[in-house]
DNA sequence: TTCCATTTGTTCGTATGTATG
DNA sequence: CCATACATACGAACAAATGGA
């Protein structure tokens, strides 16, 4: 008998998987110019064709744009809010703020109440990655991102998670300028990071709320 | 100069162009089966490839669905209406509350501070109009969600805003199954409604929130 | 400015795999 | 089992747009 074990996948949509890994890992970002589709082909070793085939699927969802005669553009890192990264280029950082606090705070209250050990982990992980890290650095930036992240991800709210991931490219800069331009000692930060962390683990949700205001405050 | 008058409309594109036409004047309508690939080269005079890709975009689209080894059925006649209910197929009802209980108390918060005299007209608009439909028909429930959005259009961030509409589409269900089954009656939930606005109108931004906070217990 | 190499866009042909009735 | 119909993939050729020399 031929037990088909699962649904074959098919090439274009294998080589769509990975380019959409890449992007979301951040190997390309946004505006970055993505390999030619005859390069694409060699990386792959898959025809022109199919080529094209996952990049108009990535096309299709918002994920890239493509410029005849010119190449392949990255335009969203998020499926789900692909229209809106677009759009808000130009956005307020005023804007960018509220919403971030809007969304923040109902996230690290549901947080409190639903994180797994798993959430846990990756959390802890990014906390101590952030500190270990120079601040005012690129990388402690990320880390910092990464941290805020996987709260969001712990909230086990698929849209709200969504929602904050699809303005989390545009927190970069606030985080790195409040990084920089803050009246906190870089200790006093990372206090604060830590209290989060700890009502998130110990299920002290109003503990959390309080914790994420007062970051958002620096 | 050269002025190039328009866009060069490709092969597959008047395909699909047609196709969409003759389902959206009834020459082939919902669930019918519309010609094989064979049958469409034919007819169009154009390669396979050409005819697979039209019906592809017209998958994406919506218009119509592909049985392999079967044929190819029309399953929409209007575009618009077969979108989105694809994208949020796994988030639960909880998730689209949650969501708009965040987005709204904030959103309600910061139209009280910022509505325009045209906001007003809007909101004023909407709220007439859900008050003078039968409760519980689907205009009522289309009027409640337009009034709703008309507050978040006058809480001038355009993220939040965004955001909110892009889960309104869910909400509806939620706001006709609510009409229903509250425990509170109509009048009682016309005048939340009514001091929503009242607060948004005169900048009380706490009691607004209070406002969205008890309509959201419905 | 023109010209050219690069890059994507469109279309065709063909072969083979898979699902349905 | 088989004919039909759709799915996937490869190769090739030419068109069109772009950016830089």
């Amino acid at each position: 008998m031929t037990n088909k074990p699962l649904k074959r996948e098919s090439l274009s949509k294998q080589v769509s998987d990975k380019l959409e890994e890449m992007i979301a890992s951040g190997e390309y970002s946004i505006g970055d110019k993505i390999p030619t589709e005859p390069e694409l082909m060699e990386m792959f070793n898959v025809s022109r064709n199919t080529v094209r085939e996952a990049i108009q699927s990535l096309t299709w969802t918002g994920l890239l744009e493509v410029k005849q005669g010119d190449g392949t553009y990255v335009s969203a890192t998020n499926r789900f809010y692909a229209n809106m990264e677009k759009k808000y280029r130009e956005v307020s950082l005023e804007d960018i703020r509220e919403a971030r606090n809007c969304l923040e705070v109902t996230i690290a209250h549901l947080a409190a109440q639903r994180r797994t050990d798993e959430d846990i982990i990756y959390m802890k992980e990014a906390l101590e990655k952030r500190k270990e890290l120079i601040v005012d650095s690129k990388e402690n930036t990320s880390a910092d991102l990464l941290f805020h992240i996987s709260v969001a991800k712990a909230c086990h709210n698929n849209i709200l998670s969504d929602m904050y991931q699809s303005i989390a490219y545009y927190l970069e800069n606030q985080i790195a300028d409040r990084n920089e331009n803050s009246s906190l000692s870089t200790e006093e930060i990372d206090r604060l990071h830590e209290i989060l962390f700890k009502s998130i683990l110990d299920g002290k949700k109003e503990a959390a709320a309080r914790a994420v205001q007062k970051i958002l405050e620096i």
